[in-house]
DNA sequence: AGTATTTGTATCAGAAGGGGTTACAAACAA
DNA sequence: TTGTTTGTAACCCCTTCTGATACAAATACT
């Protein structure tokens, strides 16, 4: 898949907005270094703002600043807000029901699906935006 | 695009063959049961062939079968030899090395990376492929 | 040997999605 | 009012997945 990118993005860009504390960060600044696009950032605040994450304002020293604090945003909202789909995606076109084992992969491969999605979510949640920006500032991967 | 499906075409294809024991299937029986391709199928048991989960023969009565019983092959084997890549990508182009949070963003995603991708292989290996053709076979999702 | 069958693979076309870009309306500060 | 900034629509390009056709190579059967 053209890989999506937007959960190390989003990462980034919070980790920014992290930095600089209660201050508004233009789409433009953040864009520069994420190395993208101005409207790619601000595609991607309107995800984060819809998922309570960030606030913007319009207007003459608009921006984005954090909803909250570092350490009470964990990393699987972030990943819930930019919705990245699946692991791996279910039969493009169903499986034969004439068949004993399509008419019922589909069940079983959802419910492996859903286990897997919970592990992701799990260990997300272990890491606040706070720990990753500690990490960062460290530059101790 | 299009969502990677071959994880689930894959466990799917190898349940066939679960179920068909020692039997080869060819790959335009596979394909309807699939509902796609036989070329797709191909393409498939090729990967599934290098990773040594299946063994198949070309000619009259060719086709494939398993190179193991069902319960010597778990999800996690499966998930790696159909290469799905990463659970998210890293950025499409590298981040401003001038900012503080670019420069290091990277290496912490990454870190992020490999500790997911670890718990969705500890998820997978739980599963063997015999546990799924049970699952299956029972209609029990 | 000869024929039919089946896989392996190359190649192409179409669909879908991500990302980059431009453009412009709406909101807001001064 | 004017200039700035976000929000969003519209479009293009590129990549990847899937489907399809074609054909060589391998194999079984007669």
């Amino acid at each position: 898949m053209a890989a999506n990118s937007q959960f190390s993005m989003a990462v980034h860009v919070l980790a920014m907005l992290a930095r600089s504390k209660d201050e508004n960060l233009k789409s433009d600044y953040l864009a520069a270094s994420v190395n993208t696009n101005a409207v790619v950032v601000r595609r991607l605040l309107g995800q984060l703002n819809h998922a309570n994450l960030v606030v913007s304002q319009t207007g003459a020293n608009g921006g984005t600043r954090l909803a909250r604090c570092p350490n009470e945003i964990n990393l699987s909202e972030i990943y819930k807000a930019v919705n990245c789909g699946e692991v791996f995606a279910l039969h493009a076109k169903s499986p034969s029901k004439d068949c004993p084992i399509g008419k019922n992969i589909e069940a079983v491969l959802g419910c492996i699906q859903r286990e897997i999605d919970k592990g992701i979510a799990e260990k997300l949640t272990r890491y606040t935006l706070q720990n990753v920006f500690e990490m960062v500032e460290q530059g101790k991967a």
